[in-house]
DNA sequence: CTGAAAGCGCTTACAG
DNA sequence: CTGAAAGCGCTTACAG
């Protein structure tokens, strides 16, 4: 008993079939393989007659050209590897949509893989698709973007980073305007009277958390209100990192009356422990998140957010990709504006 | 201007190179690529001092063998493709999660590719995992089941599906209990002492749906509730759909007390609506759903729903494609359990 | 322990 | 319009 891996090929669905190679139809229609590969690509230079003989025949084999040896000789395989922190995540279901937008258009087939936020797996999966020799990488909300840098020295395939979550400059990225939309959620808050306003963030040390941050800190300056640091807290970008600092916001002596949440799944965990404390959102606390997930209108009070244009940004993303390839790009980095979307998990505080 | 397709050969990040080949490092280190390709895999019949001054080299340069190269000669690629309906659904991603727990324990990589449930895309992207050579592919939440009866008589890769929403049989898959769990959901709501229940199904003609449609009735039977067409509406497994069914029910002349959903996405539409239309969950209608996704716990109130073991169907879909490699499995139609998970949505009807 | 050779399935000049 | 030949990057018997 051999995997395929030890048997090297498979006998396919128990009937013994191995793939049907261009060799194979040459014998079936009497012609040279060559003609046979002409027949099936473009159909150029081959008699139409003889064209549509192989095609037929190769249709009745169930012949699938092989993406392998055609890449082995062309130098490309038309492929583009997206690496995504979590595919539960829906802000990366959303940048995938723009991704394939662009690559359907351009008959690139996109494949995703998984890194779970590891940073380890992150670095295999990328491994994994540059041996499959793809044509360009995109990855999601990196924890290791750092790395990049080096790598990219001497990176045959061209990387886009879109929303990486460390700190330094790549040659091709793609961000949200981080500052300007927290900013603005933050302003939105002081504008409704808020004077206790906390954040609760994503784990330390990320560009995104550090800009988002910033945001903050900058309206709260406008609004000529003191940084209280014990307004801050650490999150995990996940529910249950939002749930845990919103506790520990709530155990505070003074309680905030509202709460800018580093993403809409930091605000979801929050929202709940609110409930759970027997309060009462946005009477008692409003909550404001970040990235305009769809379920987002679908909560009990709908939440306030920033809508990241996740679309558009993994078509921006593709097409940097599709200009590296053109030579019309060599770096590129773009930041797109976010839009506040006021929901109604925010209102004016009590009295 | 050349795009890789055209240029054949990627000039990198604009650095002019090209991948590394086992005859490069073999120039390099004054040795045969044979024995390049000996130090680069096992290690083995090559002396200590070569292998490792190889892969030094091979280190140096930035070596990474071409999977494709590799692929073609050893007959297998380690990759198994997964086609997902929509990387948004958080059910995916939980089957995801277990495929992966499988395959990495194999060496096998993951890759994942989108429908986006549009029948047309599936076939396309089954086909790209074909051409690629994926050693197996497994389809989640197929809308074009059927379509693969005939395809699989020749087909030379594996499929297992994982519940598929068409009739038939396969040779291999694994499905949710659908009968058994909607007819426990249903109990609970009947047992709550409901007596007009609605149902919001998915799109019809799919086998879950009819699955699930059939456990509904049988609980309103073992109730003595006679069945009525008019509380049973077509959904399309999304909010938005969910969200039009129950308008639907909320226009009726008497409206239901209770509402069981094909699943939770169509529950999060559902309740919506009802909150849209000034009534309360669960206190004027009770509202189930199906799946368990994260999300569920974060509702207010918080979902009722048959928890399918995503994670757990993933791995087994997995260790199907691993059974059959090794032959161990010919044909393999699982079935796994659903469980009830009562939450805040159902409650007694009012008085 | 190492090298030369054949071959995996294709594409593509090069001859005819 | 068609075929023979070379070659993409690798692996693996086969000799030494």
């Amino acid at each position: 008993m051999l995997t395929p891996k030890q048997l090297g090929r498979l006998p396919g669905t128990g009937r013994g079939l191995r793939n049907a190679s261009i060799k194979d139809i040459a014998r079936l229609a009497g012609v040279s393989h060559s003609t046979v590969s002409r027949a099936l690509r473009g159909g150029v230079l081959v008699r139409d007659e003889t064209a549509s003989r192989i095609r037929k025949i190769a249709e009745e084999v169930g012949y699938r050209p092989s993406a392998a040896a055609r890449s082995l000789v062309s130098g490309h395989s038309d492929t583009i590897g997206v690496v995504v922190t979590n595919v539960a995540d829906p802000f990366v279901a959303g940048v995938v949509r723009g991704i394939e937008d662009r690559a359907e258009e351009h008959r690139y087939a996109v494949f995703l893989a998984n890194s779970n936020a590891d940073p380890d797996r992150e670095v295999r999966v990328v491994r994994a698709f540059e041996e499959r020799r793809v044509d360009g990488i995109i990855v999601t909300s990196s924890r290791v973007g750092a790395l990049y840098v080096p790598v990219m020295e001497r990176m045959r395939v061209p990387i886009v980073l879109l929303n990486n979550q460390h700190p330094g400059h790549f040659a091709h990225s793609v961000m949200i305007d981080n500052p300007k939309a927290s900013l603005e959620v933050t302003r939105h808050l002081t504008q409704l009277g808020h004077r206790r306003i906390g954040y609760i963030g994503d784990r330390s040390g990320h560009q995104s958390d550090t800009e988002r941050l910033a945001g903050y800190r900058q309206a709260l300056e406008e609004a000529g209100i003191p940084f209280d640091p014990a307004l801050t807290i650490q999150g995990d970008g996940r529910p249950e990192g939002g749930g845990i600092a919103m506790t520990r916001l709530l155990q505070g002596n003074r309680l905030p009356t509202a709460v800018f949440c580093y993403n809409d799944m930091t605000a979801l965990g929050a929202m709940r422990q609110i409930r759970l404390h027997g309060l009462r959102v946005p009477h008692d606390i409003s909550v404001a998140g970040f990235d305009d997930l769809f379920l987002d209108e679908y909560l009990d009070p709908p939440l306030t957010t920033v809508r990241q244009p996740m679309r558009e940004m993994g078509r921006i993303a593709m097409q940097t990709l599709l200009n590296i390839f053109t030579g019309e790009s060599n770096s590129h980095n773009v930041r797109v504006e976010g839009r506040l979307i006021v929901r109604g998990s925010t209102a004016a505080p009590k009295e």
